[in-house]
DNA sequence: ACATTTTATGTTACCGATAACATGCTATCC
DNA sequence: GGATAGCATGTTATCGGTAACATAAAATGT
């Protein structure tokens, strides 16, 4: 890599101006479909390789999108991510990924650092974030879509659902099937917003129904998984019996719940319902099958997609899209 | 955002030259304590951002590591990606994430794409590549690193573990714990690169150990996942009993099966051993725990951050890194 | 045949930061 | 006290495209 080649190299390789070229890389239809083949030509020969960066820098635009997900190592989120992904391809923009690790401190951090590329709309998960990454958006004016939890105040657009209204489909379902001693098995306290949301709404649905108050069972730090779910269930061990119903923040806390207590000999749906929640593949897979919540991970990226081709295209959009969540029952409760 | 705040802004507001704020920004020792002090306070009151992309296309530095990975929602490129993305923050540079769905055209698109971006380096998944991908390459003279698979021609350094090797692990335990039928699960031939050295892998050691030939069973197209190991095995139905042991491409669909099985009556690993590949949190859980082989998917990553440092850096390092995969024993085998 | 429109291409200036070089000013030394 | 070294800052040119405007040549109309 001595020099680079430009489009200086294939202008003057093909006779013509630079401006043409860099017409002819648009398919700008006013350069002729002669002279667009021979620079198309020229370009291949000499292994020319357009440079986004210049562009990025002399439109002010930079064809990124950037996006926020607590974690990438989430089979929901990684499939929200690859709805996103694939649907934003057809506007030409790419996507500028960080993992927040479920802290809207590192949030803030991350944001400040996608915005020196000059993104031309940020996606963030979640609605909670720091003062400073809302003034670091607004004051920009860069459009926002936040997606998963909608916000109570919303930055700009929100695709996503209610993890309340989710829960309640839940709590409705264990209850209608006669369990009444539910714990709800999830992060500590405060950890984690999204598991806290969910948490609320057990605890507010259960009140409704005129539940006994809902047995808080923590899990460890956000984020919880498959190995937490199993280690809160063994810290209980055959206590776990005075429950009649598992409700976890999450299918792969459900999974470890279930596993452990096959392993306890608590029988599952018999003695003790695990519900949970996102419709990931494992609730789908185990035996028996685990009752959970489908809340669309895929489609919000969708979703999320076409809103930012509208925002980036000028068009006026629902603010706030509501993809809702449906009950999946499975063999445990 | 009618005009955006440039570093000649905070110049003038502070009363120095634009090519002060710069040095400040880059915390320059030359810059006098107190002039960077006020350059910051400045900068933010004005609420300016350095803005990168300017930076790129000056220096000709994009700071960006360009990576390609099969699939962003499977645990263990996740894992590999989060241990890349943690180290590499260290040596200021951000990653640029393409998805090849598995496909080398794909990766071709996408490496196409990316480098129109100016990347310092490419991360690659894989050793296999399209010759068009190869020649691109090669002919900027970027650094490459291909992870996870340990490739035979090597584009520059590579980081992972072999396949065969790790198969050979399972194979040589399942022998030696008195399996003879075995039946290989994964994708259809010639899909998925990465399955089929896996099940070469397994063809050979069984081979090698006096074993009869393995079976190919077809889970479907790559990626094949919990469903496919599920249905696969469904498909069989109670003749999986003409197997004492079903090697897996990966846990998930090790799980997959594993699950089915127990639908079936099957019973696991009285009448049939069953292995999966990748260390899997799945196969930590579930009950039984799932024989696997660990293959280090978040160091990997880590050591392709460390190899990038240094290469970045110039340091001479190692071309090849094997991390080894080591057999993980489980209840299920 | 000449004016007018259309089509294809060229010219100029600029996006925001920074490398390389230049310079003014203040300590330090004998 | 004058020369020298070192520190802090300034000047100039530039990275590779492209918007806006300009213009030459060909096509069209009357």
């Amino acid at each position: 890599m001595i020099t680079r080649i430009t489009m200086r190299d294939v202008a003057e390789a093909v006779g013509v101006s630079p401006m043409t070229v860099s017409r002819a890389f648009r398919d700008d239809e006013t350069v002729s479909t002669k002279t667009r083949a021979r620079i198309r030509q020229a370009a291949q020969e000499l292994g020319y390789v357009y440079d986004s960066t210049a562009t990025a820098f002399r439109t002010q635009k930079s064809g990124f999108v950037a996006v926020t997900l607590p974690s990438i190592n989430n089979a929901n989120f990684a499939e929200t991510y690859r709805g996103l992904s694939e649907r934003i391809g057809d506007s030409g923009m790419q996507l500028l990924l960080g993992a927040t690790g479920y802290r809207i401190e590192k949030e803030e951090e991350l944001v400040r650092q996608l915005l020196t590329r000059n993104p031309e709309a940020l996606v963030l998960t979640g609605g909670h974030h720091t003062p400073a990454t809302r003034a670091l958006i607004t004051i920009r004016g860069l459009p926002v879509i936040e997606m998963w939890d909608l916000p109570e105040i919303p930055l700009g657009y929100s695709v996503g659902f209610s993890n309340a209204a989710a829960m309640g489909r839940i709590v409705e379902h264990l209850s209608a099937s006669g369990r009444r001693r539910l714990a709800f098995v999830g992060a500590a306290e405060g950890a984690d917003l999204r598991g806290a949301a969910r948490r609320a709404g057990v605890i507010s649905a259960a009140a409704e129904l005129g539940l006994p108050e809902v047995e808080p069972i923590d899990a460890g730090p956000a984020p919880v998984s498959m190995q937490h779910g199993a280690a809160a269930v063994a810290r209980l061990g055959h206590s776990v019996r005075a429950f009649d119903a598992l409700v976890c923040v999450s299918d792969p806390v459900a999974f470890g719940a279930l596993s452990e207590c096959r392993r306890l000999g608590v029988s599952v749906p018999d003695e003790l319902a695990i519900t949970g929640f996102g419709h990931f593949e494992v609730a789908a897979v185990s035996e028996p099958r685990i009752t959970t919540v489908d809340v669309n991970a895929r489609r919000i990226g969708e979703e999320v997609a076409r809103v930012l081709d509208g925002m980036l295209s000028g068009e006026e959009l629902a603010g706030r899209i509501d993809l809702g969540a449906s009950l999946v029952l499975g063999g445990t409760s």
